[in-house]
DNA sequence: CGGTTGTTTCCGTTAAGAGAGAAATCAAAA
DNA sequence: TTTTGATTTCTCTCTTAACGGAAACAACCG
């Protein structure tokens, strides 16, 4: 971890460590960690040096962050090589990277769930009826899930982080009916 | 998949296949869906036939399910076996794996991002003071996160579906000023 | 054309995790 | 005490992912 200050280090080991457990590789989050908290772009060469791993790894791992849609490239004027940046905006990156969980992570079960309920709909063995409840119970969940997902997602920013921050009012006001 | 009806089997399947996408292992994550859609509670035994998995890993697994706290042990009268369940309503079930995962995914990153805070704090360094900014922005955040969460929690379930279930009508509501 | 940059694709190594099976251990009921 | 069920531990295998290095390739520019 060359040329960085202590913090910055400690920061990129632990968002490495965290990508781990939320799915993605150790080396992909830290190069976010590093563009993160970079004020100018860095080249594939810069992230090389800083971090100690190899070219082809940054360069595949860039890939993914482009990918996420989370790391631009950016070119900077008498130079040709690529620059990167991430998202600096925290709102704006979180709500890119949910979106994009969504997609992987909820989207498919919804289909899945869909097309069994459907063929457990078409079964009348009474066997079967508890385990199809609890299919229409779980796409019911699901569903919502990912109606309130598409919502925020159309949401200016700005007011989804109003309604993040003002669940315990708005908690209060509808407690009542929820009793 | 002995003794399911296919849609059974096509759920549980996608479910395991889902958890490994989700950071749970593939033999978990199916016996949980198992459990799920069983209308009673299963034995180790049950599950290794329905599955066709060894023992042991059942009874590994079925360790780390009570551990995220979303299967309980039965014990039926006239049977010394311990049975299975999982908890059987949608929202109460993803309650508490909403609560487990902030304690695995959020909280740690939220006691580094204090001490990297802390730390970014002390120095004066200014090369050092966008990754200052931005580590303070990131705290801010998961520190938003972190409460609504916690006031998720503390609601009774119906509420926050009806917050969740709300979501358009409180986005129009507040849409006028957010943007 | 030669030099630089970036991507892609191999290959080989290493590390980590999942999973199965066997045996030892433990606990409680009969 | 004996028996049954459950957990724990250990070992072994298999798979996957990460990683680095090297080379091939394409694109571009001077």
């Amino acid at each position: 971890m060359v040329d960085l200050p202590p913090f910055s280090s400690n920061f990129i080991l632990h968002w490495g460590e965290m990508g781990t457990k939320w799915g993605v590789n150790r080396t992909v989050a830290q190069i976010h960690a590093l563009l993160f908290i970079s004020e100018e772009p860095l080249n594939a060469e810069d992230i090389c040096n800083r971090l100690g791993v190899a070219r082809s790894n940054v360069s595949n791992s860039l890939k993914e962050l482009q990918n996420w849609g989370i790391v631009n490239v950016i070119h900077l004027s008498g130079d040709r090589r690529d620059h990167f940046e991430s998202v600096k905006d925290v709102y704006e990156l979180f709500r890119i990277i949910i979106t994009e969980r969504k997609k992987r992570e909820i989207d498919p079960t919804l289909r899945n769930l869909r097309k069994s309920a459907e063929e457990a709909g078409q079964t009348n063995d009474i066997n079967d009826s508890y385990a199809k409840g609890q299919l229409e119970e779980l796409l019911g969940f699901f569903e919502m899930v990912s109606d309130f997902y598409n919502q925020m997602d159309k949401m200016p920013t700005k007011s989804a982080v109003k309604i993040i921050g003002m669940g315990d009012k708005i908690a209060k006001t509808l407690g009542g009916f929820g009793k």
